[in-house]
DNA sequence: TCAAGGTTTCAGAATGTTCTGAAACTTGGC
DNA sequence: GCCAAGTTTCAGAACATTCTGAAACCTTGA
């Protein structure tokens, strides 16, 4: 890992000895995110792509992410699209530069917000409508006419509305704190703890 | 799916109506409670497992969750002491049978926390103490005598900073909540919600 | 209209994860 | 001590996801 000075002239405003402790310290980070990401279901390389760009904290160009992380070209086009969706990443350019450059979110809160609100809508939401459905099919039983079986019926629905309520709880107040700006996060985290 | 009313003779106290509309709401909520789980990073079938344990909401065998999810006996063995370690599932006995039985948590908030905790120990805390390592490594940089570079180290360590104060206060809130009793999740939810 | 520079797509390869099933192992009763 | 019932382990199979790379596709400037 004590590779030589030889960065592949890489251009940019690194210095040669920036080479170092800074960049071991930048490559741990995006290591340890990446591993994150992946055992919460976020493709490695997708976090490591964003790490990337968050730990630069300036734009980068699809070629630089390429060779930095040795990752294909095909994955980064791909990936850097989903960052964006997910509002985390965003396009810029740079004047006389024909190359689109990416940027991550620097601010914490909001990134942590951006994150949540994306999952959110791709998994939460589902499984709360998934849940809708499963109760009206359980409560077409509970008017049944054998006693034995009403009973049960409505012990089902108990649990699943139990189950739906809380999460739909949840889906509501996460819907409020990063609704607007991306501070709302921080608000939350910061009114509980001096709650306590 | 209509299937005919050949259940396995798999004994216990199920009429044979409730093969119907209450057993097809069972099955929908497994459905989805697992590929929810899935798409977290939990495997398919240790979720499917925990949901119809909850949704069946009384204990039962190895052998039929077996029988219900078609599930091999080795995978469910292990999954269950999982579910166990986790503390959302308790094995339990019953009187005059040898086998164990598997009994899910009940109160959904309760769930909701102990899932919580045992991802955020498995994975959280890793990362954090990550970063605590990363920054050591980028304060050693700070030193340097180079101005440029000295400005450079003190941006990126902001970085981590920022990252590992987040990731902290969050982890310590939720220590508070889930800390005692598991209601914790409960009264913050409606707390916060009464304050907004 | 063409060429150059840049980006996206997608079929299949590579990789990593989860699951199976059979064998080894415990435990309790007799 | 031995059998029967039950449980756990683990090597490898099956599966699903992620990644690559080359070709197709845009877009801009001349």
């Amino acid at each position: 890992m004590e590779l030589p000075a030889d960065t592949p002239a890489a251009d940019d405003d690194r210095s040669p000895t920036d080479r170092s402790e800074i960049q071991r310290s930048k490559e741990a980070f995006i290591a340890h995110w990446g591993e994150m990401g992946s055992s919460w279901g976020v493709p490695r390389s997708m976090a490591e792509i964003h790490a990337l760009l968050f730990i630069e904290g300036k734009p980068l160009c699809a070629e630089e992410i390429m060779d930095r992380l040795q990752v294909s070209r095909g994955n980064v086009s791909t990936t850097l699209r989903q960052l964006a969706d997910w509002g985390i990443v965003t396009k810029t350019r740079m004047r006389g530069d024909r190359k689109d450059f990416f940027e991550a979110e620097q601010d914490v809160w909001t990134l942590l917000s951006l994150i949540v609100r994306a999952r959110k809508r791709r998994e939460l939401e589902p499984l709360l409508a998934a849940l809708d459905d499963a109760r009206s099919i359980a409560r077409s039983s509970e008017a049944t006419t054998n006693r034995e079986e009403a009973r049960r019926a409505s012990e089902h629905l108990a649990r699943l509305d139990a189950m739906h309520d809380a999460l739909m709880r949840l889906d509501r107040l996460s819907d409020r704190f990063i609704g607007r700006g991306g501070k709302g996060l921080d608000v939350a985290v910061r009114l509980l703890a001096s709650l306590l």
